[in-house]
RNA sequence: CGCGGGAUAGAGCAAUUGGCAGCUCGCCGGGCCCAUAACCCGGAGGUUCUCGGUUCAAGUCCGAGUCCCGCAACCA
């Protein structure tokens, strides 16, 4: 069986992490862990995309050389693994050797193929700020910041890719994997996008203004434009073109990316392929952006938030629950310090904290600490887990919280109903409720294992069990045996002050 | 008529093929005492953006309009 391949995009070195791409990652992690509790042997790639001009003139202000410069945002993205307890196996970085090889051996398969080109191009230059400017960043045709100065168009010798050439082929694609890109309304974009005509697209940079690339084979003056080889690490990292064997085992992939990135991963990328005689991608999931208390993030506004400071202040888990279960996973979705503090009490604290204290409080009261022996489900659990992976598969994971918190509200429902403690005083047994309840925890602790892996483990631990022996490729009621021994730790979520 | 998304309770969101407008949080009242002042039950709160149409029946379908948010290409 291949291995299943997912991989983020490799987030732009200009600036620190930010929690939008926190998102994608753990969106992807999730998806990852997910993976591997089916039984799957799990590639998950991200990395650092460390090419282009704008790193070059930012290290140029930092006063540091543009490696040394890449170095540090390079350790300081690979220190999110840590932050937000990430499970990625491959961090690649678009100056590795390996992967600038790999970017000209793509250029080469792609020139075989005679989609790249030499034709002029004419640059829009601003001489205030000295820099290139696109169209987007003009405003009336002016460069917003010296709307005095006339735009200097200036001609310049540019390779391009035949963009153009795949109107059809994108739009075959398309047609026959019906989930190419998700969500749905995601692929009708780009379907649009591609219906309305394509136009070839600059790959390379003359190497005397923007030295900071990946050389063009064959041609000393100019370097690649950074989209054209950092797109090319989802299979650089995998080993291409080398270890063809390992590739073919793992290509292609799932890639996560946000929907500013729709058009680069659903169809340049995929026509780059084409045109380089690789198989497409498997599938582009596509999220939405976080807004910050209701406006969009900006420096000027002063309400960016950092997944570092969060994470530090509520913890990983918390961040990880919120992101995943609070915001729509098609849309784009808001942080709120309220909300945030709201979801997390209601369904943290109050809900899944709780329920773990209640159970494993009657366990050691009512049946000596001691898991009762086995008893049938009465929570529908093979039903839930049915839902979980159709949710799963489809990326909704705030459907997959929700679902989850439903089963905890089940739990705690059906405990008030039967009032196991009123039992006990009359002498009743109570043990096939008790079971009922241990073993939907123990279920609840694995459907929450890719969502918020150290609290899952806690929940599991309790009953000696272990996430990574876990495997729900077939799961259904029993996974407790009768006579595990269930240990009450610590409060699983403090309460805020 | 550039493309796409959206407007439903105070907030955030749901409503298979048209079929009693629901969920979470918050608010009010009650219950419980296993639990992290947690949990359970009940209640208040809606002209589903507007106008018109189709239908026994419209949040849902059709037409017109208003308002919000992205994108509009080589910006990584």
């Amino acid at each position: 069986m291949k291995n299943f391949y997912i991989t983020t995009t490799l987030p732009y070195v200009n600036a620190d992490p930010h929690i939008g791409f926190a998102l994608e990652i753990i969106q992807a992690d999730a998806i990852a862990r997910y993976q591997r509790l089916l039984g799957r042997e799990v590639i998950f790639n991200t990395g650092t995309d460390e090419h282009g001009l704008k790193i070059h003139r930012k290290a140029e202000e930092q006063g540091m050389s543009t490696q040394e410069y890449c170095d540090m945002y390079a350790a300081r993205f690979d220190g999110l693994k840590t932050l937000l307890n990430l499970s990625y196996t491959h961090f690649i970085r678009t100056t590795d050797a390996h992967h600038k090889a790999a970017a000209q051996e793509f250029w080469n398969r792609c020139m075989e193929s005679g989609d790249i080109y030499k034709k002029n191009y004419q640059v829009k230059y601003c001489v205030g700020c000295e820099l290139e400017k696109t169209d987007s960043e003009l405003e009336d045709g002016k460069c917003p910041l010296h709307p005095k100065n006339e735009i200097e168009l200036i001609d310049e010798e540019n390779y391009f890719f035949r963009f153009s050439a795949y109107q059809e082929k994108l739009l075959k694609l398309y047609d026959e994997n019906p989930r190419f890109v998700l969500p749905t309304h995601r692929l009708e974009e780009i379907r649009n996008f591609v219906k309305g005509g394509l136009q070839d697209f600059s790959i390379s940079r003359i190497k005397e203004k923007m030295p900071w690339g990946v050389p063009v084979p064959g041609d000393d003056d100019h370097v690649m434009y950074v989209w054209f080889d950092a797109l090319v690490n989802y299979i650089s990292t995998l080993g291409w073109p080398e270890g063809e064997a390992n590739f073919q085992e793992n290509w292609p992939g799932i890639q996560v990316a946000g929907k500013d990135n729709l058009r680069q991963q659903s169809a340049m990328w995929q026509a780059m392929l084409m045109s380089a005689g690789l198989p497409n991608s498997e599938q582009i999931f596509i999220h939405g952006f976080i807004t910050s208390e209701g406006q969009k993030m900006s420096k000027s506004l002063g309400n960016v938030v950092s997944p570092k400071e969060i994470v530090e202040e509520f913890g990983i888990d918390a961040v990880r629950f919120y992101l995943l279960g609070a915001l729509p996973a098609y849309d784009d979705g808001d942080f709120s310090r309220e909300r945030f503090q709201e979801y997390y009490t209601a369904h943290l604290v109050n809900g899944v904290g709780n329920l773990t204290s209640r159970i494993l409080t009657m366990l050691e009261k009512y049946a000596d600490g001691k898991v009762p022996k086995q008893a049938q489900d009465i929570f529908g659990i093979q039903e839930f887990w049915v839902n979980y992976k159709s949710n799963m598969e489809k990326f909704a994971f705030d459907e997959v919280v929700k679902e989850t918190n439903t089963l905890v509200g089940k739990c705690d429902g059906i405990i008030s109903e039967q009032k196991p403690w009123e039992k006990v005083k009359n002498g009743e047994d109570i043990s096939d409720l008790l079971y009922q309840l241990a073993e939907c925890l123990a279920h609840i602790g694995g459907a929450l294992y890719p969502i918020i892996p150290q609290s899952a483990q806690r929940i599991l631990g309790a009953f000696g069990l272990d996430a990574q022996e876990m495997n729900i490729e077939n799961i259904k009621s029993g996974i407790l045996q009768g006579g595990e021994s269930a240990t009450k730790g610590e409060i699983l979520f403090a309460r805020l002050d």
